[in-house]
DNA sequence: CGACTTCTGTACCGATCGGAATAGAATTGT
DNA sequence: ACAATTCTATTCCGATCGGTACAGAAGTCG
């Protein structure tokens, strides 16, 4: 078998694109798109901008691929919740999945919700693409609710855009007080409070 | 009698403090601390930036000064909706304010959440009194609550902190939803929801 | 061995950031 | 009139922003 690298010609990447991909995810989650400078993601990743550059293209499509891995790592029980046998499950794991994560994992606090709120001119792609993974993740739980209802498990009268605006409000919510240093266990109770008389 | 400008010496200020100071805070809703820069506050003012600093002192004290503003005029819902008769009474007046003011009033979204949320170096005086603002805005709610138990208003069993928590996480997710284009009337149904069966 | 391709480090780009220095204009008191 | 005071406008500051040009280093090809 031959070369190390088969096939691969030019100079080795000298760094592990995961691992860096990750290091930046936690600056764009500590510090949002805008307060994460070129300096701190390099600094963080390891690398030069040169290389960032040369492997991500520039700052936007690098808070792209940092979001997806966001997606599929500390915020993949948003997708998880939504395979729970019922639409309580389902909002129930929502709902405990976020507060795991925005207190227990990484920064306080949740990438998606405070990457980039404000719609200054130089948060514009960064509030756009995080305002559209927020708006796909309501209607994904919207549709879970609509096979609830369909399949009998929740009652035919039951609205189920009113029920997921609802549960991503509370979702919102908890991360918007994680940052003011709420805690893991209060954050259960508000979750606890949230479900009382599911499905309201 | 007198002359006009009574016992004031020097030359007299051409703009209207209020009306600046009215114009700064739009302009903070909008775009949050940071992504305001003083070219764009100053413009919005109408005055240069000489002017900005001699009457505000710099862009923190100008922020503190809009934050006031919008506390006592935007958000002055949350401060009245503690006098209401009943905690389920000010629980209400609190969330349906809010989703006023994020849909109807000024920019989409609340200036005091999505004013500063991550903790970057630049955001960080602004971050934390947005974050104190929160976390007052909560403990008074708490003690309405906690007052409410002690007239009977709330069972003996209620826990004025855990509803309090619930009821601010409720809000922020409204005011989290409204800048991504969700309206007023669905927003008002996250509340209906939100205090069904209340007090849960 | 070169020729070719790709990555890395340095040095630098124009633009913009928050902020300050300075001079002149407009008002007051004497 | 004149000094004292406070405002406005222009100009500039060092630092930092995201992004790039360039040269050399490290590989795969023939």
């Amino acid at each position: 078998m031959g070369s190390p690298r088969n096939g691969v010609i030019g100079r080795p990447r000298e760094f592990d694109i995961d691992e860096a991909l990750e290091r930046a995810m936690l600056v764009f989650w500590e510090r949002g798109y805008e307060g994460a400078s070129l300096t701190d993601l390099t600094g963080a990743m390891g690398i030069t901008k040169t290389s960032m550059y040369a492997a991500f293209g520039n700052k936007e499509q690098l808070f792209r691929r940092a979001l997806a891995r966001y997606t599929e790592g500390p915020a993949s029980y948003a997708a998880r919740a939504l395979e729970e046998p019922t639409a309580r499950g389902a909002a129930e794991a929502f709902l405990r999945g976020a507060v795991r994560t925005v207190t227990l994992t990484g920064p306080s606090g949740c990438l998606i919700v405070q990457g980039a709120l404000p719609s200054s001119d130089g948060a514009r792609p960064a509030h756009e693409v995080l305002a559209g993974w927020r708006a796909e993740a309501r209607l994904d739980m919207e549709e879970r609710f609509r096979r609830a209802v369909a399949e009998g498990d929740l009652p035919a009268g039951a609205d189920p855009a009113r029920l997921a605006r609802y549960v991503m409000a509370v979702g919102f919510g908890i991360a918007v007080q994680a940052t003011d240093g709420v805690g893991h266990d209060e954050l259960q109770e508000v979750v606890d409070t949230a479900l009382l008389n599911w499905p309201l």
